[in-house]
DNA sequence: CCGATTAGTTCCGCAGAATGGAACATCATT
DNA sequence: AATGATGTTCCATTCTGCGGAACTAATCGG
């Protein structure tokens, strides 16, 4: 199980999650590493270009895992083809949007557009929160046959009412979009897109400031989710 | 030099770079590492969840490593005090617009808002070029001390006019801006952005396609370009 | 200004983890 | 059914990665 390749991530997500270049003794008491070994494997990681140490003699992350990354994004097929839809579902309603993936329980916020005045809250992206809290997750689980054991895993960790839930995704898989309940203050609408038939894992999302959103205003962005919706998942079954 | 860890990621780039999922047996020829060592690290991969297997047993990347770096570029400064000017600068003039950072001798592009149309090439976003080539690239060496070595270094892998080059960077310093005649079609305007008085390490740009862009039409990019940096720029200092 | 403390780096003997060759299993193809 | 290619497991060997400790360089406090 190589340990060392193990360990190496380890550090390189430390060095992630600390907001400032880390100092090497914090990072051996984080890891609960060794000094020692923490400095080989941050010299490994500095001569892969993954991590740099600055004039300070602390440990930085580079973007070269980022950079890995966003090709695999990039290329992503539902990425290439959601990336326009998603700005013209922008430009048509002026709200922040977003596209998501399922992965595992959670979703993952793979792009997104913010509202020029932006909500107070933002998930990043990059981020992930559990499926069954999100507009999106929701929209994706409604048509999804491993929906109930998804709910089921997330409502062992974070009280969660399953039966309900339930209940809910049948509303939202005959309606075909999904609200957001969760966060106070802004509501999400959440669309699910499938692509030749099998379970949907992606969605897009529209967020608006619950305090303006009528509900006039609140059907016109359903409206046009669905539209765009209607048209990308036309768009992914004539690849 | 932990030879192990230094393999998982060359195995872990092998399965970035292939836009599909790749067979063991190709991963280990293209590596040029023995198969059970292969199979062993993708082992590794897998279990810490930056790599995955498919039905048909072959391997590829996870978006992991993407998410651990979107969260360093989420939370670089540069990258949150400039997403909203770029947006803005994208609704006004309607054109592509994107954010770079110098990385080493090459720009890294960070983010990237494309035109309704988009223009027919295109640098995706987390991939690199090298600086003296691109607009963006060109504004930032204009100001920085290090130019000359960056421009020579360069130079000596694809071919370069060096005292041509040097020479239009004293144009940009004294302009503002910088912009490219590299990429045939398109045009980029690249505008640095330094902050607190150090040498800039940022830069936006606008690229347009050529053949619609009238002199005129030019000017506006240009303007509404620098006003942006301009704003930013203060925006950046008074943090 | 000088000890005291803490952090960073280097060294080195040892354990055991990683290695790679080969055998085995699995799958596709003819 | 036989062939070939691929994925997986096994295992003896060895060299790598390990961590304690020593050394050096900062930082701090009196």
């Amino acid at each position: 199980m190589d340990r060392a390749v193990s360990r190496s991530f380890d550090i390189l997500e430390c060095l992630a999650r600390a907001r400032q270049p880390s100092r090497l003794s914090d990072i051996a008491a984080e890891t609960g590493l060794q000094k020692s070994t923490v400095h080989r494997i941050l010299g490994t990681l500095c001569a892969l270009g993954h991590a740099r140490q600055d004039e300070t003699g602390r440990y930085g992350p580079t973007l070269r895992a980022w950079e890995l990354g966003a090709g695999v994004v990039t290329s992503m097929p539902i990425y290439r083809v959601a990336a326009g839809f998603l700005q013209a579902l922008h430009r048509t309603t002026a709200e922040t949007v977003s596209l998501t993936i399922l992965s595992g329980d959670d979703v993952v916020y793979l792009e997104k557009i913010v509202a020029a005045r932006p909500v107070r809250f933002y998930t990043r992206v990059g981020s992930r929160a559990p499926a069954p809290l999100t507009a999106s997750g929701k929209a994706m689980l409604a048509f999804r046959p491993d929906a109930r054991s998804v709910v089921e895993r997330v409502a062992a960790v974070s009280n969660l009412d399953v039966p309900a839930l339930m209940t809910e995704l049948s509303q939202v898989r005959q309606r075909g979009y999904a609200l957001s309940g969760y966060s106070p203050g802004v509501t999400s609408i959440g669309a699910a897109v499938a692509a030749g038939g099998a379970p949907p894992d992606a969605a897009l999302s529209i967020s608006a400031p619950t305090e303006r959103l009528t509900a006039r205003k609140r059907d016109a962005l359903i409206e046009a989710l669905l539209e765009t919706r209607a048209r990308m998942t036309e768009a992914l079954d004539q690849r």
